[in-house]
DNA sequence: AATTACAGAGAACAGTTGTTAACTGCATGG
DNA sequence: CCATGCAGTTAACAACTGTTCTCTGTAATT
């Protein structure tokens, strides 16, 4: 049903793209709080008005990138988290999905890191939003596990959400080692990989 | 041996304290990539230049609040983690500590935990060196417990760090039911405690 | 008592910022 | 085919920024 877009909107979603694009750019040496918007459009080459004709400041495309970053990636965390492998196993594929997903989207991840608790209120309150969603979401898939039988709703979202704060801190470890050495980024592998599974240990043994 | 100081020093110590104060407080609703020092003298009621006396520049005077914000927080750890008591009643401890740290300094840890990932280099890594040394001295007190007997080095370093990140995290939950119902914090609590107890539950199995 | 050191003030600089207004050209819908 | 809508431009604004240089008063040193 995704109507072929006219001549006239497909330019200006390409524009709000680049202009997005290019904060995204600016923001890995500064904070949100600190873009200009006169910045961004000398970045992509366009005269600072035209800027207002996609987004209101640059706090409202701090939104649009938080929805960019983190929109897309639900069912990514979904599969992860329900595959049928054993623990071990599990827990590796995660870890080597975070992995990838810092290779590939570095400048999103870093985005995210440092406007998570950044000087920009609507920011922040949207990824906190996105991330109440993964933690929802992550205890979705766990109460379908027979491993979780007897836990309480609380518990499983408790524990939910230890994942999810879990693996943006694997994240951020991996966009710090990311121009490290390849020994310096297998031992952040290892260190997360293990902390994985003492939590793991530790819910096996919740209801004992 | 600390000598009184003179007149002329005292007097630049107090405006130098001032400028971290006032510097603190603007930051509550901003990062650090985006405060300006003639903002900061503004604040204080002194002349632009008057900053240079004191620091190179605001990612130099971010370092001294990084200072003040963990510096002092070392034996606080230590003493948390070594005490003799139960789990539980170690973990309820632990998380009374946190409350009451982020009660009585809620703009230091505010600091800290949206510069952590913040888009000033020097700040950051002075964050991560505090971080590394808590990480270090947790991993000290946790090798003189028998509970840890047979554990590797790099296991307990593992652990320690799984619990100074918890730490943050917590401090952070906090802060954002600050101004939140007596229920909410409440809620934060159990939660808090449930994580610190899941994690020692793994801990306690660790070597199964 | 005379000299030095130095925290802070004052003025000026070139450059930057967000926002406004009025405009131009062209794709679109009637 | 023509009238409308609207993405992007140009120009201008007051306000702000970091940094330099020069100066002043006074505490500290000799």
């Amino acid at each position: 049903m995704s109507h072929t877009l006219g001549i006239r909107q497909a330019q200006k979603q390409k524009t709000r793209q680049a202009l997005l694009d290019a904060a995204l750019e600016l923001l890995e040496e500064q904070s949100l709080s600190s873009l200009g918007l006169r910045e961004v459009t000398r970045a992509v080459g366009v005269a600072p008005t035209a800027f207002y004709r996609h987004f209101r400041s640059t706090a409202d495309l701090g939104v649009a990138l938080v929805e960019e970053a983190l929109g897309s990636l639900h069912p990514m965390i979904r599969t992860t988290v329900s595959s049928a492998d054993g623990h071990d196993q599990r827990i590796t594929r995660a870890v080597e999905l975070i992995a990838g997903h810092v290779d590939a989207y570095p400048a999103h991840v870093r985005f995210i890191a440092r406007e998570r608790h950044g000087g920009v209120q609507p920011v922040r309150e949207a990824i906190r939003d996105q991330l109440v969603r993964f933690g929802e979401e992550v205890r979705a898939e766990l109460a379908k596990d027979p491993e979780s039988a007897g836990w309480s709703e609380d518990d499983l979202l408790m524990l939910a959400n230890l994942y999810v704060d879990q693996m943006l801190i694997t994240a951020s470890l991996f966009l710090e080692a990311q121009e490290a050495s390849a020994e310096e980024r297998e031992r952040v592998v290892q260190v997360a990989t293990r902390q994985l599974r003492l939590i793991s240990i530790g819910r096996d043994h919740w209801l004992d």
